[in-house]
DNA sequence: GTCAACAAAAATCTCGATATTTTTTTAAAG
DNA sequence: CTTTAAAAAAATATCGAGATTTTTGTTGAC
């Protein structure tokens, strides 16, 4: 089981799957770093110090650098090397706006399409989603990352019955961009929010087979995250930049 | 200037575009060749093969091959290698379904911010597609390619005026993806069609601002290629296969 | 002090060879 | 003749070093 070097040089496990590749490994383990926000956005990825990370060589770390340009989360400059995607609350507005068109439809054709196995796999997700939510609140920054993933389970539990491949492959791209901006607000946490709620009233709608209503939820649930982020970066908004860049 | 070895040993060059890198170079020749059907659908790409076809080492075609990995033109599985993604009706149908929603939402919002400079790009690129049109009808076989460019800038052009940039990224892979199958259509075309009253009929009502009339004519240009590879490929429906696979 | 040219350092990109895994072939057994 | 096992061949994945380019640093002229 291959290791790497924690930021300090400590040692972590390279998510111990036995079948893996060694590029498909680093892939993993520096997808999850950036989402963790472990790298600033724009950050300089050089090769040198993540081949030395991760314990593999040039050519392998530029090839999980690579997988990673396909999902937006590092870019790359002819001659100069790679950099974490920058962050921005335009780009977060954008992403927004896009996620509730195509989640919506996603949402809308699944309902149409729905059965009982779709629907008791919605069941069991919301379930244990619902009992990290409870953890959430008594200890947030070690539940964040269980909550992360059943959040994912659970919107993907949705839209599963849903039979366009290519709106899932968009749903997937933009909820892990999503995943980096959601994580920052939790951070900063300002506006107080009832995110079981919220989970439970989409959970009733579909359930129901409430379209319009279940999408209609399931927007304002995706508006509400850009909403607090917004919040939460106003107030000390600088005069001076323009852009407002996000720098963790 | 780089060269790589045609399909009978020939040597062609490798698009002379001076400040590029050979991952860039190896990138930008696969994928077209992919575009253009040289390598079947699902096929076998062999790194060996392709590292002595364009001249470069095995990393450095893995590389390029994982940059295509992330526009869905290959895929690859653990420790068995690369192949060309498979094409199909099915995934065709869905792409044309998933590329109506989008494009419309964004020439609805191109339509809704697009100034003076907008139309003239608009009206520009619409010129220079009309002019390949009419070779086209004489020469079709060499006039392919130029089409293809020039039909791409011209609906680029129609959505330039969108703010959002994932919209565009999207419509941008799910264009690309449509390409392999517009020249398949192209190649076996059984129904007379007049695409260049369907794209003038659509130039019309962007620049009358009509966004409703924009959005259903671009909905039906969209759609009309699907129809015409069904036409193509229902005829000869063999009663054995029920999956369709597309082999050129 | 600022700018430019040049030199040194660092980083990126590329290569060719090796280790590992999968696939094919051959041989043996039931 | 089919199935199983072992060996050989082919293909993939990985490495570490070298070539190329960018960045940084230094010197000298104006």
């Amino acid at each position: 089981m291959e290791t790497v070097s924690d930021r300090a040089g400590e040692e972590i496990e390279f998510h111990g799957k036995g079948g893996k590749t060694l590029v498909e490994g680093a892939y993993a383990t520096l997808r999850r770093e950036i989402l963790e926000g472990a790298f600033e956005p724009g950050a300089k990825l050089r090769t040198e110090e993540l081949r030395a990370r991760y314990n593999i060589s040039g050519s392998t770390m530029r090839e999980a650098l690579t997988r990673l340009l396909g999902e937006a989360l590092v870019t790359s400059e002819g001659q100069r090397g790679f950099r974490v995607a920058p962050a921005s609350l335009e780009d977060f507005r954008d992403l927004t706006e896009v996620r509730k068109l195509i989640e919506t439809e996603a949402l809308r054709q699944a309902i149409a399409h729905g059965d009982e196995a779709w629907e008791s796999q919605i069941v069991a997700s919301f379930y244990r989603l619902s009992k990290v939510e409870e953890r959430l609140a008594e200890d947030p920054a070690h539940a964040i990352s269980e909550f992360e993933e059943r959040n994912r389970e659970f919107h993907r539990a949705l839209i599963a019955a849903c039979p366009s491949r290519w709106l899932h492959h968009f749903i997937g791209l933009l909820f892990q961009q999503s995943e980096r901006y959601r994580r920052m607000s939790m951070a900063k946490r300002t506006i107080p929010r009832d995110v079981h709620a919220e989970h439970k009233a989409i959970f009733d709608a579909v359930i129901a087979r409430d379209a319009d209503l279940a999408c209609k939820l399931t927007a304002d649930h995706i508006e509400r995250t850009l909403t607090v982020l917004r919040v939460a970066l106003e107030p000390q908004a600088e005069p001076r930049r323009s852009k407002t860049k996000i720098n963790s």
